[in-house]
DNA sequence: GTGGTCTAGACCACC
DNA sequence: GTGGTCTAGACCACA
């Protein structure tokens, strides 16, 4: 259901909350929906559930899950909005490692290309 | 000359290590000139020296600087080639970003925009 | 510094955050003031560090702490302002406990005679 | 005839409890008097019947109820003994309240003045 | 079975 | 030394 790159420097709780949050951008989760349950999630993601609890935890905080004790996570009513404030914070993140790949030598027309490339491997 | 990133997810040391690679791999920076000092760079760019001096330290033992005592560091004969190493990194990070953003719901048209504003706000 | 209730419901990270308020709005720690460190009060609280990271990273989030990785955490500017708002929960948990107290059969007489008391005991 | 607040940190089950034992204190409910069933109280508090059921089972343990084969439980004729000690626990949670009050910043003025305010809310 | 809290202890990045 | 992340595993409250 999710991807996760452990090997990368962004921590493994935000890469699930955005991936929870692209989910819904997508549309492939709705509010009402039930959400992974944690440790289902952290399971298949082969994570500590403290890590998955933790994202949880915070998405809760933001208004874009209604957790229950005893009881499944809800995608809450808001989600969409808040996942639609995700995608500028996504955007931002996907800008920056594309600005810093420029301070490392690669030109626009490198970087254009990996995009390119990308597209045709995962269209 | 060099630009950081506090808030990203990725240590100053490596913004730091890849930003010199960067100089030179755009022809900024050439075998035999002078680094910039480690309490001058650590100055500009308000980070602690250590930080610094672990970007050089790191760098000195791929072969892409020349310490000498004294305090000196010199840009190696081979930091070409080494840069043009980091520049598969570099790649290879960006297209992960990539990959990320469109987990999180950023479509490829979105992700192109972005680099097309990008390139026009940092020709 | 502060008092922890090993035996209360109340979530041991919600009393580290609400005594932390405490201490600003009572003046005894200003903005700009270096907060105790994680570990330090941890061990002094006798609890696990993990637990009073995660008040401390809930504080930083609220706007009340600044935390830097490998510095110490300093009191924010705005905290006095946050403190004044978590003046507001303490007081609505107070008055819920009061209320709580009024089911279980107290009478306003017991419950203003215990708060006489508690002045007596500890002005 | 009960009141709960499911966002309090104070277990379910046990505000069920001290709200029981406080009818019994206040006399509107008597000894040899049926307690509400399991099933009509967590439909009033819209809880899980569980939960209404550990209440009523450690009442029964505690020698407040009578709980017999068939459903119905009858107040225990020590029940008004076990309440008056239970006035005992309301006051320690109540007072421990007001202490976590004192903590967070809150002067006696404020925490007198709250207790007038509710007195004058539900006299 | 679920989510929530806490402990114990590890490694990392940084000062 | 600091804060940040993660793991492993415990207990609780609840459905």
């Amino acid at each position: 259901m999710l991807e996760i790159d452990l090997s990368s420097p962004v921590p493994v709780y935000d890469q699930i909350k955005a991936g929870l949050k692209g989910l819904v951008s997508k549309g492939q989760l709705r509010p009402g929906d039930e959400a992974p349950s944690i440790r289902g999630l952290a399971a298949s993601l082969k994570v500590n559930p403290n890590t998955v609890a933790r994202a949880y935890r915070e998405l809760s905080i933001e208004g874009f899950l209604n957790s229950q004790r005893g009881g499944v996570s809800l995608i809450a009513d808001q989600a969409v909005q808040v996942a639609a404030g995700g995608l500028g914070d996504a955007r931002a993140a996907f800008a920056d490692a594309a600005r810093r790949a420029r301070r490392s030598g690669l030109s626009w027309d490198d970087i254009q290309r990996t995009v390119a490339t990308l597209l045709v491997e995962e269209p």
